[in-house]
DNA sequence: ATGCCTAACTAAGTTAGA
């Protein structure tokens, strides 16, 4: 059945084995209708299917030992997967792309490189992915169909965006070679769903273990959903479901959502 | 300039995260 409204959610789970009960009582909580994670950490047959079932959700995975791994999960339905791993990166070895046709929109879940430390080869391939997914999402958005792009995608875009960039300022997440290819990816037209709906708000998704972080509201927003033009005007609400970072053993990011208009033309 | 904290893998110590 076509749902009136789209809840999608973006959330770096940090290990789906030792944080399953975390996922399951948000997803009874917060209900979405769809969710990207990342961060599986887990081989494919460790992935908890059954219990997601339970849950009332379909789910495509790709997992990988120890590192990485990216799912899509759909309420009440099954994902209908329509690419894994970006175009140009046949010999990738690292699974962090997946997307989805659900309900009608076309869900992409992405776990961009980290890149520290910089400058190195880590830094590069961060880089050499950047380039790929851009190239890719231009033609995702010049198809004109509604796309979500959602994921985690290691880039503080802007220093309105961090708590403080001092320890930070060497950082893979902060460089303006990092930082410009996130412009250059919204420069295609895609909305930046959090910082549309809230232009002016110090916005986090992440804050690390260390120095008590989280205790102190010491964040970085690092953690996107991003609109075709087709769903930018649908956009209805947004936010971050602030209280599964502060349950214990959380993850150290806090799911991140959009809310869709889908009932009518806009 | 580095470690802080946490987890995976594996069995005490390294690698990775961001």
């Amino acid at each position: 059945m076509k749902k009136k409204t789209l809840k999608i959610a973006t959330f770096n789970i940090n290990g789906i084995r030792t944080r399953l009960p975390a996922l399951l009582a948000w997803l009874e909580r917060e209900a979405p209708d769809v969710v990207c994670l990342q961060e599986l950490k887990t081989i494919d047959s460790g992935f908890p299917i059954d219990e997601i079932h339970a849950a009332g959700y379909g789910a495509i995975w790709h997992g990988q030992k120890s590192w990485n791994g990216v799912a899509i999960l759909a309420r009440d339905t099954d994902p209908i997967e329509a690419r894994r791993g970006l175009p140009g990166a046949e010999d990738d070895t690292q699974s962090r792309y997946l997307e989805a046709a659900v309900q009608g929109v076309l869900v992409a879940c992405l776990y961009l490189p980290n890149g520290n430390p910089q400058p190195g080869p880590k830094f590069d391939y961060k880089l050499a992915w950047f380039e790929r997914l851009i190239r890719h999402a231009k033609g995702l958005f010049d198809s004109g169909h509604p796309v979500v792009l959602a994921g985690d995608y290691n880039v503080v875009p802007t220093d309105e965006d961090i708590y403080n960039t001092r320890s930070w300022l060497k950082d893979a997440l902060l460089q303006p070679e990092s930082r410009e290819c996130y412009r250059r990816l919204l420069a295609q037209g895609w909305t930046d769903a959090l910082r549309a709906r809230y232009p002016e708000e110090r916005i986090y998704t992440f804050w690390d273990y260390f120095r008590q972080h989280w205790q102190t509201n010491s964040g970085l927003r690092i953690d996107h959903l991003l609109l075709s033009a087709d769903l930018a005007p649908r956009l209805k609400d947004a936010g971050v479901d602030r209280w599964v970072r502060g349950e214990p053993h959380a993850s150290d990011h806090a799911p991140t959502w959009v809310v869709l208009d889908m009932a009518r033309r806009k």
